[in-house]
DNA sequence: CTCTCTGTTAACATTTGGTTAAATGGAAAC
DNA sequence: GTTTCCATTTAACCAAATGTTAACAGAGAG
């Protein structure tokens, strides 16, 4: 399926052990972010969203814990496990209040980590549900159900849209009335935009179009170099 | 709710130890059952609902991952530390395979273990928003009992469903006319989300449309690469 | 006019899902 | 112990859904 690889950031200063965890893990499609020490590892945290941080607890400048507080105050939610040398209980608790998931002492077995991360996914994945995005759309007469990919025309049975369909006229959507890029299409939907990705959505603008053509108050429009317009014809 | 103190089945054959540490966290204001034995355990699980289990592992007459899996059975959610005096690799990955939430070796330090229960049980109470203890649903006109893993049409005899069919009817039930990712009940059902798994899903999606087949008002349709919608047809 | 951009159709490749049957493996029964 | 039973997994094969690319026609801009 989409399987996009789950994002982890790790924080660890020792440039050997930190490149071989992160080689391990990238082998496993985990998408590995390595930071070499506290300070730069905040800077990425701050810069895109994670599902895991790995932190060690021993770093110059700026601690494990010191990080994980700060990180804490960014985002409550996204689990941290710690690796340090020593196993002093006050460490081990310190972790834990701070709001570890989980606490293990180097050396480790790798195939452990492995497991404990995908435990602690397994975890998380359940209460992601709550994006609060919006999924559902009125479209002149068409209403446009984006987390079951239906469009439905009046009281008629829903069209099922494909993901990239229902994509792009979510896009449209978000942008009813107003330009909306081509570029912006490519690269949030086809994360790329060159010659064949363009041509690959201007196929699906098609689409788009023959089953809007029920109702003639919408319309998707061309912007010559520029982009689509969704239109609704306002019913006066 | 908040007040209520929290259940724990501790299940530990030493007991000494086991009398000790029931001790210890009821001055925690936990409320502890001790069970001697895998068995004993079982019966008092089955008998109660709690809100996390300890098991030791190595126990005459019944393992912890033995028991482990019966629990697991009867109940894919509430959280599992085990106690090993051993700290055998293979070990550890059997339990996190059973759906460990924490791994302890034995002699550890209490607090450490206090730690991790209040860790665990803050992460339960985030997402219990899915895991509402609902057990009975009403689907058109069938009738579930998770609990008995019965489902009954009308007033025929009741179905017996095995443990795979029952979670995954009921986890489509808990969604009723919305989609179910199938990620979702790969990891809460499977404990893992692979291509194995993922077919072994599709198979269990066919025996149960099987049984559903029975009454036209109910159907499992699919979303293609986003996961499943158990959809009850109103009768109007 | 000529060049680029867009609209559309169809062929193709790839991924995902439905179904059946056989293999596996663990627990219960003998 | 071994056999039997049953839940589950794995395999295999086919069907359906999705996405990409090519090809060509037409529109817009200079």
């Amino acid at each position: 399926m989409e399987t996009e690889n789950k994002k982890i950031l790790l924080v660890e200063d020792d440039p050997n052990f930190g490149t071989v965890l992160k080689d391990y893990l990238s082998m496993n499609d985990y998408n590995v972010t390595h930071a070499k020490n506290g300070m730069e590892g905040f800077e990425k945290f701050k810069k895109d969203d994670y599902d895991l941080c790995i932190l060690d607890v021993m770093m110059p400048y700026k601690d494990g814990f010191t990080l994980a507080k700060e990180i804490r105050e960014k985002n409550a939610d996204v689990p941290i496990i710690f690796l340090t040398a020593k196993a002093l209980k006050e460490d081990v608790l310190k972790g834990y209040k701070v709001g570890a998931d989980d606490y293990l002492n180097k050396p480790f077995d790798s195939e452990v980590l492995l497991m404990k991360i995908k435990a602690i996914m397994q975890r998380k994945s359940v209460d992601s549900v709550a994006d609060s995005k919006q999924f559902e759309f009125i479209i002149g007469n068409f209403h446009l159900n984006s987390k079951l990919r239906f469009l439905t025309y009046k009281e008629e049975d829903p069209i099922k849209l494909s993901p990239k369909e229902n994509e792009l006229l979510r896009m449209l959507a978000l942008h009813e009335n107003d330009l909306m890029p081509r570029e912006l299409a490519l690269t949030k939907i086809w994360r790329d935009d060159n010659y064949f990705t363009s041509r690959s959505m201007d196929v699906y603008i098609a689409k788009l179009r023959k089953y809007l053509k029920k109702d003639d108050v919408v319309e998707i429009l061309n912007i010559h170099g520029e982009g689509f317009r969704l239109v609704v014809k306002s019913n006066d």
